[in-house]
DNA sequence: ACTTTCTTGTGAAGTTTTTCACAAGCGGCT
DNA sequence: AGCCGCTTGTGAAAAACTTCACAAGAAAGT
């Protein structure tokens, strides 16, 4: 675990356990990227580290643009691992016209008919909808066509945009849904 | 798919549309739990409203705990579909003094020592775990243990828990991860 | 140098999930 | 009634994913 260069290793077993899979699974995932595990060792944790980042690829940072600057925005926007984490919120819109001017730390709430021209102007690469359900397909069809890369989706909707185009959704409802539903399995069996 | 007894019906192949997935699938999915269609018509829609409520659980209301009242607590609480979707938030607990005795709508802010007090008298059965990363395993630990059958965790770390307590997960920055690993690999594809 | 103890990377085997494809059933039309 | 256009439910085939199992490499002790 501790190697006589310095170097910490961690063993495909002892990630397992962490990530709640098998040491096998591990392994066969990471291989996939290259074989940069030391055999009777394990993998040395500052290179898995930098490995990791440029296969997830944050060794860069993403331009995000939140549209939706209610509850939810507001606790992204907080949210302290955002920008430490590589991900840089380069502008705020909201369509209500009271919210518009805010002022969230350096950023300025901005029309939402800004939404087009912020993208283009700013090289935002993500989008994220923390919008009501109704407007959240005309949102997403107006990012993608600006030129947004990936979308993270809060609205409780299936947005439909070109297969080419990430789109994670996070749906509180759905989530507590799934839950019900193992809860309520596990007793009919 | 308009009936002539005024139901309306939809097919596998029109679901399939709406949830991005395929028809096949669908009715896959809905054969496990029993043949509710009809060939050459499709499925009536309250029918497979309510077999889905039934289901997915959802012909009850969950009593919910929620363990943080910050941004993310904040948010959650007032998302308005929470309430109408059958969750009934019965309690909100905190750690930080200043807060406690607040109130949220109709609820005080408890003290978090009594978690597992109100997990008992109010009969709760799921945990929405909105508190820092380094309180989550804790908190965890005493719900399971004060009766809890879910939890559904917004902070960022793997909580460890008994195989038959579901955990629902739910990570901003793991969500932001994955959006930037698909488009990375995109782009070297 | 040899042995022991670890641990990776990976074919092969096994398992699960998804897709295919079609008989069988339903409703409407003639 | 008979035919036609649809659509389900489901075995069987295909694909994807996971686990097994082990050769080969690496370090540490003797």
């Amino acid at each position: 675990m501790i190697q006589d260069d310095g170097g910490v290793t961690v063993s495909s077993e002892q990630l397992a356990r962490r990530g709640h899979t098998t040491a096998a699974q591990v392994r066969k995932d990471l291989s996939h990227f290259g074989s940069f595990g030391k055999r009777g060792l394990g993998y040395n944790v500052d290179e898995l580290r930098d490995r990791l980042r440029i296969i997830l690829g944050l060794d860069q940072v993403w331009r995000v643009i939140l549209v939706g600057a209610g509850r939810i925005g507001s606790a992204l926007f907080e949210y302290p691992d955002f920008k430490r984490r590589g991900y840089d919120c380069v502008a705020i819109v909201d369509s209500d016209p009271e919210k518009i001017g805010e002022k969230w730390g350096e950023r300025v709430i901005q029309p939402a008919e800004e939404l087009e021209s912020l993208i283009e102007e700013l090289g935002a690469t993500l989008v994220i909808l923390a919008v009501p359900a109704s407007a959240a397909q005309s949102v997403a069809e107006r990012s993608v066509n600006a030129g947004v890369r990936g979308i993270l989706n809060f609205a409780p909707v299936q947005i439909q945009v070109p297969e080419a185009i990430p789109v994670e959704n996070v749906n509180l409802v759905m989530e507590l849904e799934a839950l019900s539903f193992q809860i309520t399995r596990a007793l009919s069996t």
